[in-house]
DNA sequence: CCATCTCCATACGCTACAGTACGGAAAACA
DNA sequence: TGTTTTCCGTACTGTAGCGTATGGAGATGG
């Protein structure tokens, strides 16, 4: 698959590293599986890391760099805050369609009590609600309403992937009713 | 912990791996380990099961079978489909009070891949679903707008077990702040 | 009280992977 | 081109856990 007989760079492992948590968690993360993946050996992957630990932390960290604001970004091009609270659902719920639309997403979940998974979770949970709470002030609700908003938003985010995840035959299958399912929580969510 | 040098029974053996799951999710069935934790060897344990895959497959199980329905037949004993819905919600809302409420639980959702896993909690999940949207029927809604408000309560519920365990410090602490987050989810889950 | 069946401990082999030691190839540089 | 630095392959040790073999202790029934 990779004739390309050249060096690698950290970012080599980095990359592995996220792809294999998209397939297998945390624990997919084996150097010599991953080695053997690449075409080359522990050799190597010893000479850019120290351990396995810190290639675990590299790549959480560089997913939270290059990852996390990806949504808010593209969210950003909307002009007002309701439109882009309906991007936001829409997109966060069709995308969903794909079979493991974001696996790694789903395994940083599945290991929040890992000692390095949490903090970057936590700091990109806590800046997700953040962020949809103010698309909610931007509504013109009172802080402390927006903040439940969001929660309760980011609540049917989370929640819709799981459920897709674990039980792909109760979510509405198909783009369409997708988009009515994602407007009809938009409805409720922006009630006054 | 144990002194009692009685033998052991697979019943025994389920429900350490049960409890073992709930501490460290599925890697952490691991037979001899949890042998130690039992005061006895791999030599009662490979009596008992065949295999390491066996003990998995009996605990989810056992899982399913006496928890599934705990929450839904202590529902039931509410009078009318309102109350039911308040106390559903109420209770999952704030039972998550706990630092780790029901460990197995988000266990299961992280291992929801597991060719083991995926059918028992395929399972579990569409009966909640269902006992939901029955509920909501029950409120004089059509079926499909019934299953609609389902899935956004039990994302919910999902959504906020993630939510407190991924980032505790975004939920409401404390037993009346919850407590009024859930009012205002039953006020939206129930709005025509 | 002996025989059989139930249950378990001990001791073993096997595999997968973490990490280390070290030599050598391939660039980079002079 | 020769030397140094960068990068990596090979070979090793160490550990954790799965599964097996086997003998023997305890209960159980005749």
């Amino acid at each position: 698959m990779e004739m390309a007989s050249t060096r690698l760079s950290a970012d080599d492992w980095t990359a592995a590293a996220l792809e294999a948590i998209g397939r297998g968690g945390l624990a997919a993360v084996a150097v010599e599986p991953l080695a053997t993946r690449l075409g080359a050996t522990k050799g190597s992957f010893y000479w850019h890391f120290a351990n396995r630990d810190a290639l675990i932390e590299a790549a959480l960290h560089r997913w939270e760099r290059d990852h996390t604001d990806a949504v808010i970004t593209l969210i950003e091009t909307q002009p007002d805050p309701l439109s882009r609270i309906r991007l936001l659902v829409t997109t966060v719920i069709a995308s969903t369609a794909a079979p493991h639309a974001d696996g790694i997403e789903l395994a940083m979940l599945a290991t929040a009590d890992h000692p390095h998974v949490a903090p970057v979770l936590a700091r990109v949970t806590e800046r997700r609600v953040a962020y949809t709470a103010r698309l909610f002030e931007e509504l013109g609700m009172a802080a402390d309403e927006a903040r439940q908003r969001a929660l309760m938003a980011v609540s049917a985010y989370l929640g819709f992937g799981q459920l897709a995840h674990a039980a792909p035959a109760v979510v509405p299958t198909g783009r369409e009713a997708r988009i009515a399912y994602a407007d009809r929580l938009i409805a409720l969510l922006t009630a006054r």
